[in-house]
DNA sequence: TATTGTTATACTCTATAACTATA
DNA sequence: TATAGTTATAGAGTATAACAATA
C-alpha cells in the first residue's frame, strides 16, 4: 500500500505557499489579510452569521474568532447586531465599506490564484478540487463540532 | 472559465483539518508538535542540513526557524554542529533520542492520515497528490528563495 | 446545567529589522 | 558587500481556562 504522508507533506507545502503569496497581494493592494479575506467571506455568504458558525467553517478557536471580529469591527468593516431570539450572541453583518473591500478582495484574491495555478491543467486542477472538497466534507462530518 | 478560488478554501479548510488531527495525535502520543515533526523530517532526510535549507522548504522565515530549532535543542532531539568549510553556519543533526522520536512519529502520522483520508478512494488521492505536487514545484520554481 | 461568547495567560508563528560573524 | 544566522519587537494565531450572560 502507499503511504498518505507524502500526500499531506505536498498539502501542507502548497497551502503554505498559495496561503503566502494570496496574503501579500491583499496586504499590498488592499491592507487585508488572508484570514480577514476568509471571515469576510463566511459573514457575507451566512446568513445571521454568528461567531460559532465562523468557528466550526474555519476549525479555528472561538477566542481567535472573538478577537479576529473585534479587529474587522475596529477596521469598520463588519458590525454586531443584536440576536433577536438569543441575547447571547449577536448577528455578524458586513457594513457597506466591508462589501466593497470584499468585493476588490475576491478579484485580487482569484487573480493571484490564477497565476500561481496557471502550471496545472485545469482539468487535473478541477479533479484534485473534487477530491478535496469530497476529502474535506468527511472530515468536517466526522468532527462533529470540534476542531480539527 | 470556472474559479480558483473554491479551490483554494477546500484546499486551505483540508489542510487546517487534517494538520489539526495529527498535531493532536503527536501531542497526546508523543508530546510532539506537527512542526517539530516537520522539522525533524528535514533535517533527518537533508544532508548537512542548515537552518537556511529548512526556512526554503517550510517557507516560514529564518527567525522562526532559528527559534524552533533552539526547541529542539532544548528537547534534546537535535544538536548544531560546526561547519567545516563556513562558520557562519551550523550543521544539523538528529541526536539518537530525535531519531527514535521521528521514527515513532511517523507511524503516528501515516496511521492518523490514513484514517482520516478513507473516506476518498487510494486511486483519487493518488492523483490528488500528483497535482498537488506538481503545482508545489511550479510554486517553489517561481518563489526563487523567497517566501510564498 | 449547557451554551454563547469574551477575556486572560502563555506559547508559537508572522513580518520586519537590527545585529554579529563570516565569506 | 553579501550571506548565515541570532535576536528583538509587535501583531496574530494556537491551547487552555476562567468568566458572564443567557437558554
Amino acid at each position: 500500500m502507499s503511504s498518505v504522508t507524502p500526500f499531506f507533506i505536498d498539502l501542507v507545502r502548497t497551502e503554505t505557499r498559495l496561503y503566502n503569496a494570496v496574503n501579500t497581494r491583499l496586504r499590498a493592494e488592499l491592507d487585508l489579510g488572508t484570514g480577514q479575506f476568509e471571515l469576510m467571506e463566511i459573514i457575507d455568504r451566512v446568513p445571521e452569521c454568528r461567531v460559532l458558525d465562523i468557528v466550526g467553517e474555519l476549525a479555528i478557536t472561538v477566542g481567535a474568532v472573538s478577537k479576529a471580529v473585534d479587529r474587522l469591527v475596529a477596521a469598520g468593516w463588519c458590525r454586531r447586531a443584536a440576536h433577536p431570539q438569543d441575547r447571547r450572541s449577536s448577528l455578524l453583518h458586513l457594513t457597506p465599506e466591508g462589501d466593497e473591500r470584499l468585493s476588490a478582495a475576491r478579484r485580487v484574491v482569484e487573480a493571484e490564484l490564477a497565476a500561481l495555478t496557471a502550471a496545472v491543467t485545469p482539468d487535473d486542477l478541477d479533479r484534485a478540487a473534487a477530491t478535496l472538497a469530497l476529502l474535506r466534507a468527511a472530515l468536517e462530518a466526522g468532527a462533529h463540532g470540534q476542531l480539527g
